[in-house]
DNA sequence: CTCTTGTTTCGACATACGTCTAGCTTGACA
DNA sequence: TGTCAAGCTAGACGTATGTCGAAACAAGAG
C-alpha cells in the first residue's frame, strides 16, 4: 500500500460527526448515519419526504393518492422514514398527520458540507 | 382527503432540483436523486466515500485494509459509488486512485437545505 | 516470457427490500 | 351499539443487494 496518511480531526461535539469530507468516518459513526441516507435512497420515500417537508404538516390521506401504490405500501415507507427519525407522526381523529424533523436534515446537510475540504477545492 | 394544497415552485435551473423541503419532488426528479442517497446508504460505502473525500485522492490499496471485507467486495462498493457519480477513478501503473466528485456533494447538500422552509421553521 | 502483486469480473448464495392482499385497530357518528 | 372509513400490521412473493471464492485482467520486475 502507499502508506498515505488519512487526516485525524476531532468530532463535532454538536452533531454526530464531522462532514464526511473532513475526516474518515469510523465504522460506528457510519452505522448510525448510513440508515438515514438509506431511508432517502428510495424514490417513493424521497418524494414522501419532500411532500412532508414542504408543508408544516400533511395528512396520509393527501400523500397516498399521489402514488400508484397501495395504502399499505405507503404506510410501510412512512414507517421507515419514522424509524429513521426523519419524520414524526400524530393521530388526530380519523387522520394521521406527518411532520418533518428538521434536526435530522440539518445533520445530514452538515455531513455533506465540503467547503474548505480536499474534495471541495 | 383534506384537500390541502402543496406548494408549487419553479425548479432551480442550476442543479437538478429545489431543496426537498421547498417543493414536492416529482417522480422523475426522485428517480434521478434517490440513487445518490442510496449509494451513501450503506455503512461500508459511506466510510469509503468519507475516506476518499477527506484527501485529494487515495489508492484502493489504502482503502481495502481498513475493512474486514474481501477485495472484490470493496471493489464492488467502489463501483457503485462510481456509477452513482460520487467518485472518479484512474489507474496509474499498478494502483487505482479514487477522487471525490464535489459537484455531486454540492447537489445533495443543496437538496437537504431547509433554511427558510416550512420544515426549517 | 513468466512470476508477482493489485484490481476487477463472474457466479453463487443468504438476506434484505418493495410490493401486494387480507385482516386488524382506531375513531367518528347515527 | 353497529357500521364505516382511515391507516396499520401480518404474511407472502419476487427481485435486489452484500458477500464470498475463483478466475480473469493489468502492469511492472526479474
Amino acid at each position: 500500500m502507499s502508506k498515505q496518511e488519512l487526516p485525524v480531526v476531532d468530532l463535532n461535539p454538536v452533531a454526530c460527526c464531522s462532514p464526511i469530507a473532513v475526516r474518515p468516518m469510523d465504522a460506528d459513526q457510519a452505522a448510525v448515519v448510513a440508515p438515514l441516507f438509506k431511508a432517502l435512497g428510495d424514490p417513493v420515500r424521497l418524494r414522501l419526504m419532500s411532500m412532508i417537508a414542504s408543508v408544516p404538516e400533511i395528512c396520509v390521506c393527501d400523500l397516498t393518492p399521489a402514488f400508484d401504490l397501495s395504502g399499505p405500501t405507503i404506510s410501510h415507507h412512512l414507517k421507515l422514514l419514522r424509524e429513521a427519525g426523519l419524520v414524526d407522526s400524530e393521530r388526530r381523529g380519523t387522520w394521521v398527520w406527518y411532520r418533518a424533523r428538521p434536526e435530522a436534515f440539518r445533520q445530514l446537510g452538515a455531513l455533506l458540507d465540503i467547503s474548505g475540504t480536499p474534495a471541495g477545492a
